[in-house]
RNA sequence: CGCGGGAUGGAGCAGUCUGGUAGCUCGUCAGGCUCAUAACCUGAAGGCCGUAGGUUCAAAUCCUACUCCCGCAACCA
């Protein structure tokens, strides 16, 4: 069972391109796991309480899950476009989601987990916590940063954390596997060296209202963390009592992978989601795997609302399509890594590695096929014994390995690579083996025929491997093949799909260019310059 | 001395841990090809690897000092 989460989306404004990458990431993950034939569930949703929910529901006066709906349409309306795979939408006010943060809390104060303390202090409004010394500033006050800072004493809930620190640090260090990539582990660990504090779980309903009750404390809600992570277990089918809307806990968890930002492994999900899973009683074995990505800068800034720089994924799927967003994504992002977020880098990769490239082989190849051949795919008993051709061979199931590796340890970005580099091996085999020069002489017909069905069934097996993360297009190039995805699997993935007779349709291009005006004024004079210049070669031909 | 990341041909990056011909993509230039989405293939130019020292037979890589850039309040993956 392959159960891989992202993070919920706090509903209280736009998504913007950084909550794509990572919704993205982990339905390509998904889509790989379910090629493979792994029973696969993808779980995402969105965040809903809390304070800023509610503030901004006020000032639009209207109620906080009126205001909740209308951003969570936004982030599914999104999701729907960009081909997001998820078999479980996780919302923190569905009633199933309550009713299991509320059993979980019951269960923790039957332990002993939680207990009830007056806490005086100043507490920050706008931050929603209470300040410690640590957090004042060097003139003994605290900073701007604040905003309205007042004293306060107040009785809550907290769950004591600090009980099961000891047991975290031992966890994560014994646990390589934890969380990937690993210089965010030592990020972990280092952070656990500061986690002294238990923590505090409730807010007064007179200063929120907008969460989940305590279901021992009506005069609480639950903090908006222990409410938020719980979604993870909740949505598997968590203390269920077998509700059939829910999925079978214990064939899901733990998770194999738990999509998050880096700024919420600490102290979030590395410190408070294992210690609470810890409290309500998970062993080691079934604590969840972390996977922490960077964040999308915009030229070396980082991306914010102040800067005005914040990219909308709608607007790039209107220009590019959200297959090209797709594959941008994952492409140019080095797992784990922050990345450079820059348009004109996405249409260079998408006309190079997608139109040009993969394409280009595709149409040429079919074009040849259906040109030459009358659309008939001839494959000989014996593969054809040649250098190049058997290297072509080699090279595709180096290939194959290589992109298995690869997705496998999230690498997206080297997977697509390989197959990149197997499609500039068939575009120089094409250069190498001239099948249109073989096609003008009858008595070649054979080493014709198995170029092409080289060519092709590289065609096949790239375009296939590619479906996780372009599924649309990929369906399209295996449709031109006439090939059935449902018979290919990577474990099995063998030269020889393409039997002998096969039949493809006629080509249409997948991935057409994308051209500003400007350059296609500059293609035209490019093209025109070798006209003249292949006309003067011509002409002085004739005079000798 | 706050913490961390970075500085490599025009642009963006890999290589640094485990010293030894500096590699990739794009761009530029030249040539080839004509099946193809004015695509494709081949080749070339272009770098004293931030600066200054040090270790070594040998340093982009190890050590020291310095310079410059970017994050580290909020919005926020």
């Amino acid at each position: 069972m392959f159960y891989i989460t992202t993070a919920i989306d706090y509903t209280n404004g736009s998504p913007h391109i950084g909550h794509a990458y990572e919704k993205v990431l982990a339905d390509v993950l998904a889509r790989w796991h379910r090629m493979c034939g792994e029973d696969t569930f993808l779980l995402t949703g969105v965040d809903q309480h809390g304070q800023k929910v509610q503030q901004k529901a006020e000032e639009a006066d209207i109620s906080p899950q009126e205001y909740a709906d209308t951003v969570t349409k936004r982030f599914i309306a999104l999701w729907e476009r960009l081909g997001i795979s998820y078999d479980g939408w996780a919302a923190t006010t569905d009633a199933r989601h309550k009713a299991c943060v509320q059993k979980i809390l019951t269960n923790l104060k039957e332990k002993g987990c939680l207990y009830k303390k007056a806490y005086k202090g100043f507490y920050s409004v706008r931050q929603e916590q209470f300040l410690t010394d640590k957090e004042r500033g060097e003139d003994g006050n605290f900073g701007p940063e604040w905003g309205q800072v007042i004293e306060l004493e107040e009785e809550n809930w907290y769950f004591n954390l600090t009980a099961h620190t000891a047991w975290l640090k031992e966890f994560v260090t014994t646990h390589p596997e934890c969380v990937t990539p690993d210089f965010r582990r030592q990020d972990l660990l280092q952070a656990i060296e500061r986690a002294t504090n238990d923590l505090c779980i409730s807010r007064p309903k007179d200063r929120l209202s907008w969460g989940i009750p305590l279901p021992f404390d009506p005069d609480f809600v639950t903090y908006v963390w222990f409410d938020a992570l719980i979604n993870y277990i909740s949505f598997a089918g968590y203390l269920s009592d077998g509700n059939p809307t829910l999925p079978d806990f214990n064939k899901l968890w733990p998770a194999a992978c738990e999509v998050i930002g880096k700024d919420i492994l600490v102290p979030a999900h590395g410190i408070y989601w294992f210690c609470m899973l810890h409290a309500m009683g998970f062993s080691d074995d079934e604590m969840p795997r972390l996977l922490v990505h960077g964040w999308l800068n915009i030229k070396g800034e980082k991306m914010s609302k102040s800067l005005g720089n914040i990219v909308d994924p709608n607007d790039l799927c209107d220009v590019f399509g959200p297959e090209a967003v797709r594959y941008y994504l994952v492409r140019d992002t080095k797992t784990g890594y922050d990345s450079d977020y820059d348009a004109e880098r996405m249409k260079m990769i998408y006309n190079t590695e997608l139109a040009n490239d993969l394409g280009n082989l595709c149409n040429r190849s079919l074009n040849m096929c259906t040109r030459y051949l009358g659309g008939t795919v001839t494959v000989a008993a014996e593969p054809s014994a040649d250098e190049l051709s058997a290297a072509l061979r080699q090279s595709m199931a180096d290939t194959v390995a290589r992109f298995t590796e690869c997705m496998n340890a999230y690498n997206t970005s080297e997977a697509l690579a390989a197959l990149n580099a197997h499609v500039g091996q068939c575009n120089a085999y094409i250069e190498k083996t001239q099948p249109f020069m073989l096609a003008k002489d009858e008595t070649r017909l054979p080493e014709l025929q198995s170029v092409l069905s080289h060519l092709l069934e590289s065609c096949v097996q790239v375009g296939y491997l590619i479906g996780c993360v372009l599924p649309d297009a990929s369906a399209r190039i295996l449709s031109q093949l006439q090939v059935d995805a449902a018979t290919l699997s990577p474990q099995t993935l063998a030269w020889g799909i393409l039997k002998d007779g096969h039949a493809v349709q006629a080509p249409s291009p997948v991935f057409p260019r994308i051209l500003s005006e400007e350059e296609k004024q500059k293609m035209a004079e490019k093209a025109a310059k070798a006209a003249a210049k292949a006309a003067r070669k011509a002409a002085a031909q004739e005079q000798q």
